[in-house]
Order: structure tokens, then C-alpha cells, then sequence
DNA sequence: TACGGTACAGCGCAAAGCGTAGTAGCTATG
DNA sequence: CATAGCTACTACGCTTTGCGCTGTACCGTA
């Protein structure tokens, strides 16, 4: 992997995880599945499991833990009100900065 | 500064530098204004200027030194085909997590 | 018993943003 | 001429974080 995709990842798994979670709670590995849908998205079990448990221990996730029929027990994560101000934030930052890119790559009008 | 989002500038840097840089050449202290200019862009000089070293350093810029009017002589940068490339890699990166973002955040059609 | 898929955890490294401070040239003010 | 302030760039060190690698545990199938 190019080293400038994954710092331009940085800091976009925890807004990815936060929007996943959006609607519908879900457990890890299935977060990591939605998310390796869009390939470009496609983040690994290593980075995604220490986010969940960030996010959960800044009080942005809350966590249910259930049996799966499959494997081991699953942990579901549903967001918190502080986790949906925080995906809220970041997403408001995010139409930003969107705007300010496409100024610098569109228009020489200054 | 909130971490999150020093964390979401990751990698950005670069893009920006190389989007400013994009048209003409510019010197290191104009790249930072004209980043300033969008204060979501706002990265400090201790931020722009190991970019430019290390774009520099991979052939991504050329460097020209001239004496400025106002103080030391200034280090101005043009990008190279090399670093035209770059940025059009990263662009199209940048459109491909704007839409799956979007996809993310918007609908729930999967 | 061995294998493979599921589900998660831990370790350690490298990259990068950024705060802080320092250097040096030029102009303006008193 | 001394001080301040703007310009332009450099250096140090901290912290966060993505990620590769490895390990563990549960379950079903052959």
C-alpha cells in the first residue's frame, strides 16, 4: 500500500465506523465487511477493532455484547447521542473541506 | 486542536500543496497563506514546509531559490510531471472516498 | 483430529500533523 | 541605533494512528 493512501485514511475509518453505525447497530467483523464493500474503504481487522474500542471508550459507542451462531461471542456497537454530535461534527468538517478542495482544484479565482 | 481532526488532515496536506501548486509556482510562505485563506485548510508552517522538502525530495516539485523583496530569499516550487501525476492519483482517490462516504451516509440500499 | 470460517485482541513500527522555538533578512518607529 | 514586527524558513520532539503480524477462541464439517 502506497504510504500516502494510508494517511489520507487517517482520521476517515473513525467517521467510516461512526456512519456504518449510523442507522443500525452491528458487531466488528461486520462493520469491517461493509466497509470492504467500497474497496477503497476497505480497512483491516487491526484497524478497525481498536477504533470500535476508542470510539466505545470515549463514550461514543455503546457496546452489547450477544452469542453468535457462527464463532465467538459478537460485540454490537450502537451510537451514542455524543456519537451522533461527533459523526455530525466530523461530516460537517468533512462537506468542508470537500468545498475547499474542489476550489482549489476548480477555479484559480482569487 | 481537536485530534480527530488533525487526524483527518492527514495525507490532505500533500493534496492541497500539490493543488496550490497546481497552475503556478509558488513559494513556501504564499503556499501557507493561500492554504489559510480556507481555514479549514489552515495548516501550520511547521506543516507546509516538511511537505514541500519531502515532495521536493521525492520529484515531486522542482525548486527554484530567489531573493525576495521583504526578507530571506524565497524557495519557490513548481510541480513536475512526476508531481502532476501524483496529484491527479490522489484526486482520484479523494473522488472515490467522496462518493463512498457519500454512499455511506446516504442510503441504505445494500 | 484437522481444517476453515468467524470474531476479536495485542504488539510494535513508521508516518505525519503540529506545538514550540530558533535563525535571518528587511522595514518602520522612536 | 535600538527595538519591534513582518517575512521566510528550519529543527526538535510529542502524539496519534493506520496497519502488518500474530495469537486466541468458538463453531461446523469431513
Amino acid at each position: 500500500m502506497r504510504t500516502w493512501i494510508a494517511q489520507m485514511r487517517k482520521g476517515l475509518v473513525e467517521l467510516c465506523v461512526l456512519a456504518v453505525l449510523r442507522e443500525r447497530e452491528a458487531y466488528g467483523y461486520e462493520v469491517l465487511q461493509r466497509l470492504a464493500e467500497a474497496d477503497s474503504l476497505a480497512f483491516g481487522e487491526s484497524t478497525v477493532y481498536p477504533v470500535l474500542a476508542r470510539l466505545a471508550q470515549d463514550g461514543m459507542l455503546r457496546v452489547r455484547v450477544a452469542p453468535s451462531p457462527n464463532g465467538p461471542p459478537r460485540r454490537y456497537y450502537r451510537l451514542t447521542p455524543l456519537g451522533a454530535a461527533r459523526l455530525r461534527e466530523m461530516l460537517s468538517y468533512w462537506n468542508e473541506i470537500q468545498t475547499e478542495i474542489a476550489k482549489l482544484t476548480k477555479g484559480d479565482s482569487e
